[in-house]
RNA sequence: GGGCGGAUAGCUCAGGUGGGAGAGCGUCGGCCUUACAAGCCGAAGGUCACAGGUUCAAGUCCUGUUCCGCCUACCA
């Protein structure tokens, strides 16, 4: 059975995943006896579909997963997908607006039920994405935020944080998104720098005179109940305790004396509306100032903004600027650039809004968490996000949970009607706590979608349940996961995990860079420069895609992803096709299906690959236990294309060619299957698919890669000094296509080779590997000749102490070309040279210097003089041929 | 305002503990050499941002400067 010539994934990637799911590998047994390895998955949105930054953060874990699981971990991989509230509501609306209906039309209960048939029907649409990505989940314990195990689990911490008193609720300034008609977290707040005004209003006072404020926001002047100065400020020194006119309302407002404000910004005075600004209601519960809203939950102006009631927040800034201007209570205006709160969901310009909110009372959870980290029990790589996570752990603010949309966990709180009281309850209660009233009233509120998914590494194991799944697989060894969700999830989940765990939720957290589009900038659609994984999938395969995600994700730099750099992943996959297609065709009398290693004395190039092999093995494995990704990518690809393809296949050749000598071919053979076997072990988390389908197709000892053993590098014999020899070899080699190369002769014209060295047993040796410097370097006749006068009238080479002799009348003879490539090479050695020599004429670096570095550059300074020599007696010889050529004139 | 990261070949980037400047793509020259033209062979190309310092020795450590990027922040 021979392969096509060309690796194709379609053919391959379905049947082989169908085939894994069929033997159950990826599910994870709580019953083994094999040491844990557990990851959950970063849950995505189950509005979501996979986009770059999805298929490098499951690309890396399924790696850490496979690799783990080949060393024979018990392996968990959690999948399972979060119910993105405010997201999913979105969506779920915007299908509603299309049939002109609003959520409100529906009611509560029916629009949930809506949500959740939306979900039945399109949120399974990641998961599938997923398992083309080839993710090694175990399916069957895919969970989703809002499952009812899960759904325990937030009610069960939120009244256990409730009684502890870590939860409160409370009138706050909170941010407000008048599009979702919701408040936001203080991380769910996109800062963002614009260009603005700074508007200069003045305020009458009662007894005569003025006061100018500066204000971004004019129309909140309407909300205003005093002007605050500097309590150190001469100018206005008088003005404290007095009273100012509030224009349009003409409502008295107190100036009142407060340290934050700066005297030099501006004029020194400061508006005060406590109701829209987080600092002014500071500033308010300090003096005990009234707050006034002006704005409403959809950013209208409110009955008490007067005659401009009724209008939208930013209308009203225009039309009460044009009045001002109008009656001369505008000063003046200036441009002025600062940053505004947007939603990060949708964008809208965000307002701070005083209302009742619950909150997590952040400052005691954050405190062992910060401790976690200091003490090691959870390593953050690369390290320096550990500095980034202490920043933001040690200036926690309280976090607002409550979120006013429908879609979520519904706060599990209910208020009497009679008492007024409140009960937090597990369970539904019948009546209220405090007076046992009946008419109680389930709070409306949901919690934040990021309260659940703090609680997802202990949860989805079963918590508060105290599950066999808990005990093996908490803590989990690591997680993986992007910066940008640092706070939002991982910090809190190690708030949680240690608060209701009493452990930390992982081991290890990896955090991953960000993928970009070429220009460094970060992918959306409404840019227009997202690479969709899947059409790559579908245009390279999924391998192509997951090797390349790999090879670039270097520790701390964002990613930069180009399609031709998938393209050059592909080109990849299908060198390692052919090479399997080069073996199979020379393995059909290979008996049986055993991988062993070659019998008695292996040939050269066995030796050298065999060492080569071990020394990628242990790259490779240090590289990922460091979690360096590119590095263990980077050395396969080093290992297959550069030494395995382009030299061991070529070097073995003659052997399988042959048939004189049935114990050689069959010694190849064996090293051959075996470190093809080896390295498609180490491939496989990289690219299980296509290793998967060759492995299967060559001799093997199991019954899929998934489960096949990881290499070790212990088990593979070295041999350096046959290393050595063959390197020297393949110097030889590249020394006699070198010269054909640059003297402009085509590589398969056969040419002789003289090979002229001082050394005897490098003599014997050299003619004893002659085979390879006739195949590899397309040699006719070769000769090794021990010291004694160099032929005259040809190129020469030196590698390695071996000097290569190619006649001119086997290239085109051109003596002059020949000293213009000796010139060059011999420009190179003098450069060197004399860099060495001046290092060594430093009588610091003698002394200072460790012995076996000066030793080394003695060495490289003899190896040098002796190139030099040489290649001036090349130099000389081939000018004296140039001189003879000369055409007389 | 504070903090972090980056500046290395034409492009995109690797270069844990100081002692050999590297990869992929691109470029140039030559090849359909019975695994692979998505390939093979060979080559060119870099004062490692700038200025100092530590050291026998600096892409690598320290200080400063410039230019990018990101995070974060209560100066309306």
């Amino acid at each position: 059975m021979e392969l096509p010539k060309v690796y194709d994934p379609k053919a391959v990637e379905e049947k082989w995943y169908q085939f894994w799911l069929e033997k159950r590998y990826f599910h994870a047994d709580v019953d083994s006896p094999k040491e844990p390895f557990s990851i959950v998955i970063p849950p995505p949105n189950v509005t979501g579909s996979l986009h770059m930054g999805h298929a490098l953060n499951n690309t890396l874990q399924d790696v850490l997963v496979r690799w783990r699981r080949m060393q024979g971990y018990n392996c968990l991989w959690l999948p399972g997908t979060d119910h993105a509230g405010i997201a999913t509501q979105n969506v779920v609306e915007r299908e509603l607006a299309k049939e002109g209906l609003r959520r409100q039309d529906l009611g509560r209960d029916e629009f949930v039920k809506r949500v959740w048939r939306w979900k039945e029907k399109y949120g399974g649409v990641i998961i599938h994405q997923l398992k083309r990505l080839g993710a090694s989940c175990d399916w069957d314990r895919e969970r989703f935020t809002m499952d009812e195990g899960l759904s325990q689990a937030v009610r069960e911490v939120f009244v256990r944080l409730y009684e502890e008193g870590l939860i409160y609720r409370g009138n706050y300034i909170i941010n407000w998104c008048p599009r979702c008609r919701t408040a936001l977290s203080d991380l769910e707040v996109e800062h963002r720098e614009e260009e603005g005004h700074l508007y200069y209003l003045r305020y009458p006072m009662e007894e005569g005179g003025e006061i100018v404020v500066a204000t971004t926001r004019p129309e909140t002047m309407l909300g205003d109940t005093a002007v605050a100065v500097n309590p150190a400020d001469e100018r206005y020194k008088d003005y404290v305790g007095r009273w100012a006119i509030l224009p349009v309302l003409g409502r008295k407002i107190p100036v009142i004396a407060d340290d934050y404000v700066d005297p030099d910004f501006g004029t020194g005075a400061l508006k005060i509306t406590p109701a829209h600004d987080p600092y002014d209601f500071e500033i308010g519960q300090r003096h005990g100032l009234q707050a006034v809203k002006v704005i409403d939950e959809e950013g209208r102006m409110t009955d008490e903004a007067g005659p401009y009631r009724g209008l939208d927040r930013f209308e009203c800034r225009q039309r009460i600027t044009e009045d001002f201007e109008r009656d001369g209570t505008l000063v003046k205006v200036e441009p002025y650039r600062h940053s505004v709160g947007h939603c990060y969901r949708c964008g809208t310009v965000v307002e701070p809004f005083l209302s009742v909110q619950w909150f997590v009372r952040t400052k005691p959870l954050a405190k062992p968490a910060i401790e976690a980290v200091k003490e090691g029990r959870t390593r953050i790589i690369p390290p320096q996000w550990e500095k980034v996570y202490f920043e933001w752990m040690e200036s926690i603010r309280d976090w607002c949970i409550s979120r006013q949309i429908w879609w979520g966990h519904r706060i599990p709180a209910w208020y009497c009607k009679d008492c007024g009281g409140v009960t937090v309850r597990r369970e539904t209660p019948e009546s209220c706590s405090h007076c046992s009233s009946k008419a109680i009233e389930q709070d409306g509120d949901v919690l934040d979608t990021w309260f659940s998914s703090a609680l997802w590494p202990f949860s989805t194991l079963g918590w508060p349940s105290k599950t066999k799944d808990l005990e093996v697989f908490y803590p989990t060894s690591v997680l993986v996961t992007g910066f940008d969700i640092l706070f939002f999830w991982v910090a809190r989940m190690m708030m949680m995990g240690l608060h209701f765990m009493g452990d930390v939720p992982f081991r290890d957290v990896y955090i991953h860079a960000l993928v970009r589009d070429m220009e460094g900038q970060k992918m959306s659609k409404t840019k227009g420069n997202v690479i969709d994984p899947l059409e790559m999938i579908e245009r390279y395969g999924t391998d192509a895609l997951r090797f390349t995600l790999a090879v670039l994700a270097a520790q701390g730099r964002d990613i930069r992803l180009s399609e031709q750099r998938i393209e050059s992943s592909r080109n990849f996959c299908n060198k390692l096709w052919n090479a399997a297609r080069f073996s199979l065709m020379n393995l059909t009398d290979y008996p049986g299906d055993g991988v062993e290693l070659p019998e008695g004395e292996p040939s050269l190039p066995d030796r050298w690959i065999l060492t080569e092999l071990r020394g990628a093995i242990g790259e490779v494995t240090r590289a990922l236990e460091e979690y360096r990704f590119n590095e263990a990518a980077q050395a396969l690809y080093h290992f297959v294309w550069h030494r395995f393809c382009d030299w061991y296949l070529e070097l073995i050749k003659p052997f399988l060619y042959q048939r004189e000598d049935p114990q050689l071919r069959l010694n190849t053979q064996r090293t051959l299957v075996y470190v093809f076997d080896k390295l498609l072990k180490m491939l496989h988390p990289f690219m299980p698919f296509i290793t998967e389908e060759i492995w299967q197709r060559l001799p093997h000892v199991g019954e899929s890669l998934v489960v096949a053993p990881w290499p070790e590098a212990e088990d593979v014999p070295a041999d350096e000094a046959a290393s050595r020899k063959m390197e020297r070899v393949m110097g030889v080699i590249t020394a006699v296509r070198n010269i054909r190369g640059e003297m402009g002769v085509s590589p398969t014209r056969r040419v002789n080779v003289i090979l002229r060295v001082e050394d005897e047993e490098v003599a014997g040796e050299l003619r004893q590997n002659a085979l390879f410097i006739r195949s590899l370097g397309f040699v006719d006749g070769l000769q090794v000749v021990l010291g004694g006068a160099p032929p005259e009238a040809a190129a020469a080479a030196i590698a390695q102490g071996v000097e290569v002799f190619v006649p001119f009348k086997d290239l085109v003879p051109d003596p002059q070309r020949e000293e213009a490539r000796l010139l060059k090479e011999l420009r190179k050695v003098l450069q060197e040279l004399e860099f060495v020599q001046r290092k060594l004429s430093n009588r610091a670096f003698l002394e200072r210097a460790p012995r076996e570095v000066v030793l080394k550059e003695r060495q490289k300074a003899a190896e040098l003089e002796e190139l030099r020599g040489k290649l001036e007696g090349r130099l000389r010889v081939v000018r004296e041929l140039t001189s003879h050529d000369e055409p007389p004139c």
